[in-house]
DNA sequence: AAGATATGGTTCAATAATTGAACCGAATTT
DNA sequence: AAATTCGGTTCAATTATTGAACCATATCTT
C-alpha cells in the first residue's frame, strides 16, 4: 500500500554524508529488490527529483527539488526574508546562524547561514533533525513550544551525544525552567564537542514557539566577552523573525537577554 | 504504468499563480478520479512534499521540498554561492537577476534575485520554463549551448508571445549569429510586453553553455544610458558564474560586451 | 590470466496494490 | 428548500507492481 510513498522514501537515504548512491547500494539500504528500486528511481528521475550521474551511474537529488522549494516559498513566503535577516545577523555577530522549525514534534533544520568572517567556523548540516535535549534550539522548543512537546519527547528514547548531553529528565526540566525564565537557551558541546549554541524561540500567532533561531560558535570564541554581542543579536533576530512569520511573543517574554547566573 | 510518477505529476499543477489547490479542483486539472488524487496527495503529504491547510482543506507544496533542495545544494554545490554573486550584481546594476539552466533541452529557471532598489521592477516566476526563441536567456543558449539544441528546438512548435517574438527560423538563426559574435543577447518585450532582457551564457567544462544569467529591466529603464552598466555587470557575473560552476569560456569569447550596432 | 565478486540493468509470471464509479454528509449557492 | 459543490469513503475489477533469476560488464583477487 503506497507505491508513491515507497518511491519517495528512497529519497530519505540521501544525506549530506551520502549525497550519491548507486542502485545496488540503495536496494540494500532500503531492503528492496533492485528492480523495484530502479523503477522508482526512473520515476523520480523523470520528474527530476533524482538525477543520475552519467559517469558514475550513481544517483543524487535532482533539480526539481529547487523548483519545488521555490514554489513553496511562494505559497509560504517569509523564508526568503528570514534568510536576509539571518545574513544581517551573521554579519553583526560574525557567527553562523541556524533556523529550525517544528514539524510534527520533530525539530527540522531549515536554513543555515554560515559566517564569512572567520575561518574557524561551525559548519552545520542544513537537513538535520535536531535532538531536543542536546541542542540550544531544542531546549528552546521544550521551553516555549507546544505544551505536549515535553511529555512527548520524554516518552521517546533520550539520546546521548557527548559527555555534557543532558539525558536525565529531571535535569532537562530544570534547565528548561531556566530557559523559560531567561528567554534564551545555551548548549556547551552537548551535541557536538567544541560547538556552543545560543538559541531563542520564534513564536507563532498563538504565542507558542514554532521554531528557533540559534547562533553556533566554536568553543574558542564562546567567551564571556563575546556573549553580550551574541545575546543582543539573538534577541533582535528572534523578534524580527517572530514578526516576519506573523507571530507574537508572550507578554512576559524578556525584552533583553541576560547571561545565566 | 508509473504510479509514483503519476503522484508526482500532481505537483506540476502547483504554480506561483495557483499555489494552493483543493481536492476536486486538482482532480479536474489532472483529469483523474478524486479517490486517486486523494491517495496520491496523502502519500505526498506523508512524505512532506504536500501540506494541507487545516483551515481551507486545500493543498500546497510542503516542507520536504526545502530539505531536498538543501540536500541537492550539498551534492551539487555552487548554487548558494551563485545566489550571493547574483545579489552583488543586483546591487551593482540595480535590476533583477535571473539564472536559468538547461535540463534535457529545456531551459529551466532556477534562481531569481529581485531588485530592492526600484519599486518598478520585473517580477519573475522562479519556476518557469523559458522559451528559447522569446527570451534573452533562450537566445543565449541557442548561440552557445549544445550544437543539437537549435535543430531540436526548430523541430518543435515555435510559440509566439507578443508582437516582437521571433518565430521565423531564419530570423532566429540570424539573431543567434549576432549573439555568438557579441557574447550576449537581448530581448525587447518578446516574451512579455514591457520587459527587456539582457543575458550572457554560463559555460561548462567543455566550453558549451550550461545555462544563462540574465538581467530583466522594465522598458522605462532600458535606455542607452543604462546599457553600459548592465553589460558590464553581465560580463562580470557570467564570468564569475562560469568559474563558480567549474566551467570555462571558449577562447574567442569577448572579454567585454559592446552594444549591438 | 582465470576466477570470483562486484556493479547497473532486464525479463516475466504471480501477485498485490491501484483505480474509478458510485456514494456520503456537510457546507454553500441558488 | 432544492441543487450544487465540497472533501472524503467504499469496494470489486483491473492494472500496475513486485522480486527471483538472469545478463553483460567492470573490478578486484589469486
Amino acid at each position: 500500500m503506497g507505491t508513491a510513498l515507497n518511491a519517495l522514501r528512497l529519497l530519505e537515504y540521501f544525506s549530506s554524508s551520502l549525497p550519491e548512491i548507486g542502485l545496488s547500494q540503495l536496494a540494500r539500504l532500503s531492503g528492496t529488490n533492485k528492480a523495484t528500486v530502479l523503477r522508482h528511481l526512473r520515476a523520480l528521475e523523470e520528474f527530476g527529483l533524482i538525477e543520475q550521474n552519467p559517469m558514475t551511474k550513481s544517483y543524487a537529488i535532482g533539480p526539481a527539488s529547487l523548483r519545488l522549494a521555490a514554489l513553496r516559498e511562494i505559497a509560504n513566503p517569509g523564508l526568503e526574508s528570514a534568510r536576509q535577516k539571518m545574513q544581517a545577523a551573521m554579519l553583526q555577530s560574525g557567527e553562523s546562524l541556524h533556523l529550525s522549525m517544528l514539524e510534527k514534534d520533530i525539530l527540522q533544520s531549515v536554513l543555515v547561514v554560515e559566517t564569512t568572517q572567520h575561518s574557524v567556523r561551525v559548519s552545520l548540516d542544513p537537513t538535520e533533525v535536531l535532538p531536543l535535549n542536546a541542542t540550544a534550539s531544542g531546549l528552546c522548543m521544550l521551553g516555549f513550544g507546544p505544551d505536549h512537546l515535553m511529555d512527548a519527547f520524554l516518552s521517546t528514547e533520550i539520546m546521548r551525544f557527548t559527555e555534557t548531553t543532558l539525558t536525565d529528565p529531571d535535569r532537562i526540566r530544570d534547565r528548561v525552567g531556566l530557559v523559560r525564565q531567561f528567554g534564551w537557551s545555551g548548549s556547551d558541546g552537548s551535541y557536538e564537542d567544541g560547538v556552543h549554541g545560543f538559541a531563542a524561540p520564534i513564536f507563532g500567532i498563538d504565542r507558542v514557539a514554532i521554531g528557533a533561531i540559534s547562533i553556533a560558535v566554536p568553543g574558542i570564541r564562546a567567551t564571556d566577552a563575546h556573549l553580550p554581542l551574541l545575546l543582543r543579536t539573538l534577541s533582535t533576530i528572534s523578534d524580527e523573525l517572530t514578526q516576519s512569520f506573523g507571530g507574537q511573543r508572550p507578554e512576559n517574554f524578556p525584552t533583553e537577554f541576560h547571561p545565566f547566573p
